[in-house]
DNA sequence: GTGAAAGCGCTAACAT
DNA sequence: ATGTTAGCGCTTTCAC
C-alpha cells in the first residue's frame, strides 16, 4: 500500500499576501468564483457577487497580476519606448497613449532606447521577457535582429512618429523630409533667401533637415552648401545657444534658421537677443514640435505643430484593437503636421 | 481499479515561444538546469553551461519573467511614482535610479500620481498587483490609506524629495521650507526689500513659499503682507508670464520674485523683458530646481540646486539593499540644497 | 450560474 | 554539480 507523503512544509508562500482562495474560503465559494467576480462580474447573481466583494473589502485582497499573466497569458501590459524621457517633445504622445489604454485596463511600461538605438536590443529581451500585450515605439525599429525577435514574439507593434511603407505590423506617424521642405517653403515665403540650420544629430532630425535642405536647393536654385551646425541629441536651450552662436560668427548674412526642435530655436532666440540681433527683421528663427511654451517666447516661435495626442491615441487604440482580436483595415495612419506662423518669422 | 484519467487536451499553452522545458529538452539537460544557466551560472560546470548557452541561442529562448516572478515571489520590478512626467524638475531622479536599478537586474515602471494626489490610490491596486520589489515615490505618501496598504503588501518604499520624521519606510530628500528661507535670506543679501512670488499650488511648493514668506517677515521685520500669485502644477513658461503681469500691475514697486520653480522663473524673465523690466537691475528673479536650462537664459537664472541624481541613486540603492537583506542603518537620508547665484539676481 | 481539475512557465527545497 | 518534486496564484476547459 502506497503511504501518500505527507508534504515536510506548508507551502512556501511568500507575499504573505491574501491570495484569491483565502477570499473564497472566506466568502464560501470557490476560487473560480471570486475570480469570476473580479474579471467578469456580470456572469454572477447579485448574490454571489455581493459576498465576494464584501469578503474582498474585509481581506483588502489585492489580484495578484503576475499569476494572472500567466495563467491567461495576457500581461494586461503595454511597453511604449521613448528615445529618451529627457526629451519633451513625445510627452503629448506618452501622456495620450498612457490615458487611453489605462482605461482599457493596461498598465504602461516607459522604456528608454537611447538616440542611438544601442540599447535597443537589450531593451528588447527586457520586454519580450515580460510578455506584454503589445509594444509603442517611437520611431521606426531599424535593427533587423530587434524586428525579427518582435515578430518572433507574436508581439503585437506600433512604430510612430516616422513614416515607412514596411513597418513590423502598424505605424501612426508622419512625414519628417515633407515637414521640411515644408518648412523651407514657408521661410522661403515670408522672404528668406540665406537660411541656415541647426539640427539634433538623430534619425528624424536628419530626415527633416534633408528635406528642408532640398527644398531650399529647388527654391533658390543651387549655390553655395547651406550653413548647418549639427548638436547632439538630446537638444537643450544649451544646444540652441552654441549652435546660433559659430552660425552668426562665420556667416553674419543669414536671414533665417530651422532648428529641428523648439528646444533649440528657443536657445537660438535667447542667443539672438543676448547678441542683440533683432528676431525676426534680422533673423527668422523656426523650430519643430510647437511644444507648450513656443507661443509664449518673445517674440512667439512659428514652428511646426504635429499633433502627438493623436499619435498616442491612435497606437493605443491599434494595440486595442489588436488585443480584442479585431481586424484592423489601415495599419499605416500618417497624420500630417501643420506650420503654425507666429512672430519669431 | 482507478483508470488514471488521460487529459484530453494537449496543455493550453499560448505565447508559441520557447519554454525553459524546450530548451533542456534540446540541450539534454533538466529544466532547473537551464535555470541556474540563466540565473546563476557560475553553479554550472563550463561544459553543462556551454551546451545550455547553445540551446538558448538556437532557440532565442527568452526567459518568462512573469513565471519566474511568481515561482520566485521576486518580480524584479520596481515603481517610480512622479507627480507628473510632465514636469522635468524630477527627471535626473528619475533617470539616476533607472540606471542604478538596471544595473542591478531590476525594471522600472513609472507612474504618475498626478500633484493632486487623486490617482493615487487606484495607481495603488496596479503597483501592488504587479508585486514590485520596491516602491520609489516622488513626494510623501500622505493617504493614510495608501501607508496602509503599502505597508500591508510588505513592499518596500523609498519616499523622495521631501522630509518627515514619519515616513513609511526609507526616505531621501531635503526640508523645502529650509530651501525657502535660504532663497529669502539671499535675496535680502543681494538688496531686495520688496519681495513677491510665483508659486505653484503643490504641497512641496507651498513649503517652500512658507519658509521663504516667514524668513522675509523675520528679515523685514513684519509688515505688508507679500504679494503672491499661485499658478496651476504642472508649471510652464505660460504661468511664469501670467504669473508676473498682474503682479508687476498691481506692485509696480516690487524688486525680487521668487518663483517656485526654474520654468515660472524663465517665464517670469521673458515677461519682464517683453515689458523691458531690467533684470536684474529693477527686478531680481529666482528659481528652483537648477534645470539644465537655468544656466543659459539671458540672463542667467539664479536657483537652487537640489541633487537630483543623488537622490535617484540613494532611493534605488536603498531598494537593493533591501532585496538584499542587508540591514538599512540610516533609514532617513537629508541631501540639501545649494543656493547658485548667477547673474539673474 | 457555479465548481473541479489541470496547468501556465518557472524556481525553491530537498535529494543525489 | 545536477535532478526530482511540488508548488507560486491564477485562469482555462469542461462538467454539472
Amino acid at each position: 500500500m502506497k503511504v501518500e507523503k505527507k508534504p515536510v512544509r506548508k507551502g512556501r508562500r511568500g507575499g504573505g499576501g491574501m491570495t484569491l482562495a483565502d477570499v473564497a474560503r472566506l466568502a464560501g465559494v470557490s476560487p473560480i468564483t471570486v475570480s469570476r467576480a473580479i474579471n467578469t462580474p456580470q456572469q454572477l447573481t447579485a448574490d454571489t457577487l455581493q459576498k465576494v466583494q464584501a469578503a474582498v473589502a474585509r481581506t483588502g485582497y489585492v489580484p495578484n497580476r503576475l499569476a494572472g499573466g500567466l495563467a491567461s497569458n495576457r500581461s494586461r501590459l503595454v511597453f511604449a519606448i521613448v528615445p529618451t524621457v529627457a526629451s519633451p517633445v513625445f510627452l503629448e504622445t506618452v501622456q495620450a497613449l498612457t490615458s487611453t489604454l489605462e482605461e482599457a485596463g493596461y498598465e504602461v511600461v516607459l522604456g528608454q532606447s537611447g538616440y542611438d538605438g544601442r540599447r535597443e536590443n537589450e531593451l528588447l529581451d527586457a520586454i519580450i521577457g515580460r510578455r506584454p500585450d503589445g509594444v509603442i515605439h517611437v520611431g521606426i525599429i531599424h535593427s533587423k535582429e530587434g524586428r525579427r525577435r518582435l515578430t518572433a514574439a507574436g508581439i503585437p507593434v506600433v512604430e510612430t512618429w516616422d513614416l515607412t511603407p514596411t513597418p513590423i505590423d502598424m505605424l501612426v506617424g508622419f512625414s519628417h523630409e515633407k515637414a521640411g521642405a515644408a518648412v523651407a517653403e514657408f521661410l522661403y515665403s515670408r522672404g528668406a533667401r540665406r537660411p541656415a540650420i541647426i539640427s539634433a544629430d538623430d534619425y528624424r532630425a536628419g530626415l527633416r533637415r534633408q528635406g528642408f535642405t532640398e527644398a531650399m536647393a529647388r527654391l533658390l536654385g543651387k549655390g553655395a552648401p547651406m550653413p548647418c551646425r549639427l548638436v547632439t541629441a538630446p537638444t537643450s536651450l544649451a544646444s540652441g545657444r552654441t549652435g546660433l552662436a559659430p552660425l552668426l560668427d562665420r556667416h553674419p548674412d543669414i536671414d533665417a534658421v530651422f532648428c529641428s526642435s523648439d528646444v533649440i530655436a528657443q536657445g537660438a532666440l535667447t542667443e539672438a537677443q543676448a547678441r542683440g540681433v533683432a528676431v525676426p527683421s534680422q533673423l527668422k528663427i523656426m523650430g519643430f514640435g510647437d511644444l507648450d511654451f513656443a507661443a509664449h517666447t518673445h517674440p512667439a516661435l512659428t514652428t511646426v505643430r504635429v499633433d502627438g495626442t493623436a499619435i498616442g491615441r491612435q497606437a493605443a487604440a491599434f494595440i486595442v484593437q489588436r488585443a480584442r482580436g479585431e481586424p484592423i483595415e489601415h495599419r499605416i495612419v500618417d497624420l500630417g503636421f501643420t506650420v503654425v506662423e507666429r512672430a519669431s518669422t
